[in-house]
DNA sequence: AATACTGATTGCATTTTGCAATCGGTTGCA
DNA sequence: TGCAACCGATTGCAAAATGCAATCAGTATT
């Protein structure tokens, strides 16, 4: 353990681990977004990350203890990368960071939808994707064998935002 | 207001406003330390920031609507900052920041007996504190007049520690 | 009159970040 | 068998952010 540590605070301790630009954007994306690769991080930010960074910031996360990375049996040169339960317990702070966003930011609609829903469902709702995660990236049983995804549920609201966007946008189509 | 966001995503319009190492620090110092004045700041936070980034960070605050500035009446030249009902509304970010903190990193015992009340206290306090801030920062009235405030609480629960570790160190004293 | 404190500012070296190009290896398809 | 597309990165370089020390002019204290 490295003890360069500005002080023992854990606010300050938290904001060390992901205090800067990047971090909680590629969690972000692998929490809510799925995704599991290099390049699916790469090209499906929106914010349009540098390839250097991202390899920077995957390494310092697994260093941190945020991340884990395995070989893809499917495929012999590419790596996946799991969320670990310290990283899956940031899902209530980026709930709280995104409805604290949605009241006091220029957020956009699209993008907005999963934080709204996310602040409807409330810690019940936080409490089973957590428990999606933990299945998905650790291989836990499911606490209940729900037939309706959170995660299935956030990517529908998203996509069905996006297609009545598009529908207003051209309605003579 | 200025367009060049990296995207309208919530989380990350959060992370542009104090995804940094300091606005955080300084934004806790004021919640829960109470500073007011710039050598509050500069000199009372642990971290020991560098004034220029202090002045730099204060004045973004500033711009971003977290703070607002305004002349001590008791020295001419003394300025007196003020959290913002934006700045205010971090409170509960702030409390799971810390709780979180405080399971997976290597805080210390002083500094996180702070984190620890807000976690016990739960919503509810966390509410109350919020009440306080806006009391000593906007003005507002007392919603309940407490007879004690969470903000002495959590004072004095931070001197108590601070004692017990003194004692402890010297116990011929 | 001297001293210390107020909110800052300046100059400069170091560190971090962002961008573009590129790397060697793997895979899928013709 | 050739070859383009894709894989997780790495490198070089410029720009920006940070950290540090010294300093500033105005104000209060002694």
């Amino acid at each position: 353990m490295s003890m360069d540590h500005r002080s023992g605070c854990p606010i300050n301790l938290s904001l060390e681990v992901f205090g800067d630009r990047w971090s909680l954007i590629i969690l972000r994306d692998m929490i809510f977004g799925g995704r599991r690769h290099f390049r699916e991080l790469l090209n499906g930010s929106m914010e349009g990350i540098a390839s250097n960074i991202l390899a920077d910031r995957l390494k310092r996360l697994m260093e941190l203890g945020m991340l884990t990375k395995a070989d893809d049996p499917s495929h012999k040169q590419k790596a996946i990368y799991s969320l670990t339960e310290m990283a899956i317990t940031l899902v209530p702070i980026l709930a709280h960071l995104g409805a604290w966003g949605r009241v006091w930011l220029p957020v956009s609609e699209e993008l907005s939808i999963r934080a709204e829903l996310l602040e409807k469902g409330g810690p019940p709702l936080w409490d089973k994707f957590m428990d999606e995660l933990r299945h998905d990236h650790l291989g836990m049983p499911l606490d209940t064998p729900a037939d309706a995804t959170v995660r299935a549920t956030l990517q529908a609201a998203y996509e069905a935002v996006v297609a009545s966007k598009a529908l207003a946008a051209s309605p003579a189509a």
